[in-house]
DNA sequence: AAACATTGTGCAATCGATTGTACGCTTTTT
DNA sequence: AAAAAGCGTACAATCGATTGCACAATGTTT
């Protein structure tokens, strides 16, 4: 195995110059005369030579990466987070190290470690439903390493971020199905100690609340945000005869719209449903889910650029912003009663 | 900016020894001391210490990195694949660089650029569909990089790789409408010069062959595999009127579905309709779509044990298996018929 | 014509971890 | 008691690129 890499002591040893000579002349040194600089230029693309950034990582401190560290890549939102990052991050020589954390605080440390290990210039994290500790998380910016929160961020860690307006998401929501006239509206919300589904509670409270409907305890019900978790809401909730769920997560949201239909409901005449991320399949059943949208390749592109200017002004990552996005409102039909 | 990290040096420092011998009291060399060993641990403790693996990559010539390349990480497919990689590697120390090319020749060649740059221990491609000339792709082991195919390999090179066996998940899926009683099953592909659209037609020309169906060419129509694909390749079908469609991708059989609804065809009972890819949100339309599971998460820890294997007995990938999966075909109600 | 500035290149140290070799000390062997 | 073997550690080179400094050769200024 291992054959070898060209190097530029190789082109050195070709052209009878100096190996710092090479260096600079690929890098358009202005000392460099220009004979010199084309033949080496001529000499590294015969051999097609690719520079060892491992080797000038370890020179010059800086990997030109960034690890994005997010509970799983194959959620929508994330997935579209990445694809914005990566945008601006690729345009600007940087690489991505992705790593996943399954929602395990194990893996997220571990995830941590990994990007130390690996010295990436930043680290953008969006923390896992596990973690209410932030010791692994601080060691990053005590250690030079600029670190950014998206979507989820540890709220009394110093640091940008760019998060979405949560509460507004769902507040938005609600009043959209107020004014479709529905008044009984429940929601399936997620662990009230995940921030983005306390956030969403609360912006269902406060619409109920300025419209003059109270909300007994008991509308309000706390499930995985998952299919079954919104298929059990739905079935203990029968004998409160709702007449709209607004739901923290878009799978508990086809949870219930599957378990209404088979209850022989129609939706959206007996029943409306909102959900919550814009998954693409809310596009495709029938009917159409109306859902919020978190923007996240706009959340990826303003990370990186939070980024991008730290590493130009050389500052640190704690001089930031917090930034919040204003979440979309994507009306289908789950929830829109044609007359 | 930039803080610095703590080194062996440091350790060394502390405790009046060579750098050296933390080095190897860290890896529990036997020629060391157990009162060092624990010294060295407990102060390499104390400060959090973590190895710099970009020093280290440049000694061992091995960064401990597999670079992935995919056309795009928010397929369901493609993350189900790296998420089986992962956890094969990660068990084994291994980090993963994902890039992604869009399905574009130029992303492509960056990306082996990128990764060669970064002198990753292993490539783990899906070729883009633009990919034709394949001298980017040699280069790889050229340099001694360990390259491996996985779902869309270049015929010509060799190496290890695991694909999909497509011709069969279309043979199954078209017997499937065959033993429905379908008979008029119409097809569409993707582009024929795509290797994987031409081995499912190929399937589905030999199940209607062995069931004695003559195919004439206009039941076969190659459109994109999105939506858009789908409706324009039903409407242009409707004179022929067909009784079922095979589709060489979930969104296109998603774009039949919804274009056969809106003109008032039952499915599956006037048209039976099939996908391949199992994307997720098959599962959830009404009526849901019978597809093909390409078994994703396999696929990805097959390929990563293939090169596990490879590193163990330091052979190169060119030795390596190509091997094939069968799909398995996922029957679901857009394709049969209830009495 | 002497002093000075400019240009082009090489030398050597550096980044942090790894590893072959050497060396001093202790223990065992003959 | 001398030689051999074993143990524990340090030294120094190495991986490849970068960069401050030195220095020779040439050009410019007074």
């Amino acid at each position: 195995m291992r054959k070898t890499h060209i190097t530029i002591h190789d082109i050195a040893r070709e052209l009878n110059v100096s190996a710092s000579t090479v260096s600079r002349a690929l890098q358009d040194h202005p000392r460099i005369s220009e004979p010199t600089r084309e033949a080496v230029k001529r000499v590294a693309a015969k051999y097609n030579y690719q520079p060892n950034v491992v080797a000038s990582s370890l020179r010059k401190g800086s990997s030109k990466t960034v690890g994005v560290i997010v509970p799983r890549i194959n959620r929508n939102f994330f997935s579209k987070v990445i694809g914005g990052m990566e945008e601006l991050l690729a345009a600007s020589g940087y690489h991505l190290m992705i790593c996943q954390t399954h929602e395990k605080l194990g893996n997220e440390v571990s995830a941590i470690q990994t990007l130390v290990n690996a010295r990436v210039d930043a680290v953008m994290l969006s923390i896992s439903m596990e973690t209410f500790n932030y010791e692994h998380i601080r060691s990053l910016p005590e250690r030079g390493i600029r670190l950014f929160f998206f979507d989820r961020a540890a709220g009394d860690i110093q640091t940008g971020s760019v998060v979405v307006d949560d509460r507004l998401g769902a507040y938005l929501s609600v009043l959209h199905l107020l004014e479709q006239g529905y008044r009984k509206i429940m929601h399936i919300a997620g662990a009230d100690r995940i921030n983005i589904y306390k956030k969403r509670k609360q912006g269902y409270l406060q619409a109920m609340h300025e419209a003059g409907i109270e909300v007994p305890s008991s509308w309000i019900m706390e499930r995985n945000q998952v299919q079954e978790g919104g298929e059990s809401a739905f079935s203990s909730s029968i004998k409160i005869k709702p007449e709209a769920f607004f739901c923290a997560g878009d799978f508990a949201a086809l949870g219930v719209m599957q378990a209404a239909r088979k209850a022989g409901l129609n939706v959206p005449r007996d029943l409306g449903i909102t959900g919550f991320a814009n998954e693409p399949f809310t596009a495709f059943i029938e009917p159409s889910l109306t859902t919020v949208d978190q923007r996240g390749a706009e959340m990826g592109s303003m990370v990186a650029g939070m980024f991008l200017k730290c590493e130009e002004e050389d500052t640190t990552s704690d001089t930031c912003e917090q930034k919040v996005l204003e979440p979309e409102l994507i009306i289908r039909d789950s929830s829109v009663i044609h007359k």
